[in-house]
DNA sequence: TTATATCACATGATATATCAGATTGCAAGC
DNA sequence: GCTTGCAATCTGATATATCATGTGATATAA
């Protein structure tokens, strides 16, 4: 997304918000969204929706069938270790890059990240999350690759949604502050060894999580698009 | 992107026209794109070349400046390297999952996506290119993660105006058989570094090239952007 | 009852007009 | 001569209307 200051333009107020709603899952996968629906929503034309659902399909968040409708995109199973395994290559060099280079002050906005351990609600899991994110992309950011920063980014939103299955609100502190310690060390080896450990990890969490809870509504290996 | 059919829909049309002119060079960086010409050259409104547009600039080879203007990205050198740099952590990824799993038949495309070196004119060039693209996305394909492929082919059409400066047409068959020969003997070690080999000395001579003939153009290290 | 054809409606895609902000050029003041 | 302010123009952003296609419902025939 190559743009300056677009955040003045009613499209990329909509497209955040409606973004925020996907990843956070208060719009299932699989659910139409009406242009006429979400223009009254937000108090406009439908120009900024469909300008906004345009960008969200670029991402693989919104799926577009041609005039008939726009669609949450599923993610299949095979999608979704794809992107687990993507995230693994990614924020794996990631850190190695960043253990060369990462500065103090760096670190110590690591180090800060955390907000603590406040329960198991709903709340505080997307605040893990978005926390979790940030984590992760100042990493990506103290690997000095502008582009792979933004990479990770967009991973971390597009698995938004199922970060949250994970339920790692007490574990993630833990995690994250061996992954720390590593960069602290200036250790590319111990760095990617920690990152990689808490990346599989996840995965695993997550993938089970998935195929237990909502094992039926997934299309295993198949094309999980509306309509077809 | 996450549509189904779109092909038929004017926006597509334009986006894939003007996508093919930037990519090899037609369109040159920092040129003004002005929907109205657009949309008299393709024959529409201004409706879908706005569509296409905001398309390619979420693939950021188009800036636009809101209410001033849309404009053929600038790359930076920083801007270079890293898209380099996350080319290789990207490749040379693929290339190791490649070789554990690789077909013969996938094998013998790779042997047969080159037509032979043609000479040094542009058009050869143009071939070229799109055979290394292909050449590339087919391991990347190979190591059966689509989220990976769809990352190395974005990441080639990022690219692609660069690599042409490569002038690699004589070479290049030669560097990809050594990738071959290592994957039909299923080494993850040995295609990873072969892979990595290619991708260094491509880099190398890219940026050589870009700071030779264009190095009064570039803003090295800062931000290139139309108005800033 | 089932299969096929037709029609109506829903909804995205596109066209056109208007609005809103940015840029440029010119004039006035210092 | 340089700077600042204002007006005009340019151009993207948005609003609204219309078009085009797909889907579901209904009617008709076998």
């Amino acid at each position: 997304m190559a743009q300056s200051n677009l955040e003045s333009t009613a499209k990329h107020a909509i497209y955040q918000t409606l973004r925020r709603s996907i990843i956070l899952g208060r719009r299932a996968p699989g659910t139409r969204l009406n242009v006429e629906e979400l223009s009254e929503e937000y108090g406009t034309s439908i120009t900024p929706v469909r300008d906004a659902l345009q960008m969200l399909s670029q991402e693989s968040l919104v799926t577009i069938q041609p005039r008939s409708g726009y669609f949450v995109t599923r993610v299949t199973l095979k999608e979704l270790r794809d992107l687990l395994d993507l995230r693994e290559i990614l924020e794996s060099a990631a850190v190695e890059r960043a253990a060369l280079r990462i500065t103090d002050e760096e670190l110590d906005a690591l180090e800060h990240v955390h907000a603590g351990y406040t329960g198991d609600d709903d709340f505080s899991y997307d605040r893990y999350t978005e926390e979790n994110r940030r984590f992760h992309c100042l990493i990506a950011q103290a690997s000095g690759n502008q582009e792979l920063t933004e990479s990770v980014g967009h991973l971390h939103d597009r698995l938004a949604r199922f970060m949250v299955l994970r339920r790692a609100g007490k574990t993630m502190e833990y995690t994250h502050a061996r992954i720390i310690k590593a960069l602290r060390a200036h250790d590319p080896t111990l760095a990617r060894q920690a990152m990689v450990d808490e990346i599989r990890d996840a995965a695993s969490l997550i993938l089970d999580r998935v195929i237990q809870t909502e094992g039926s509504a997934w299309e295993l290996g198949g094309v999980a698009q509306p309509g077809i």
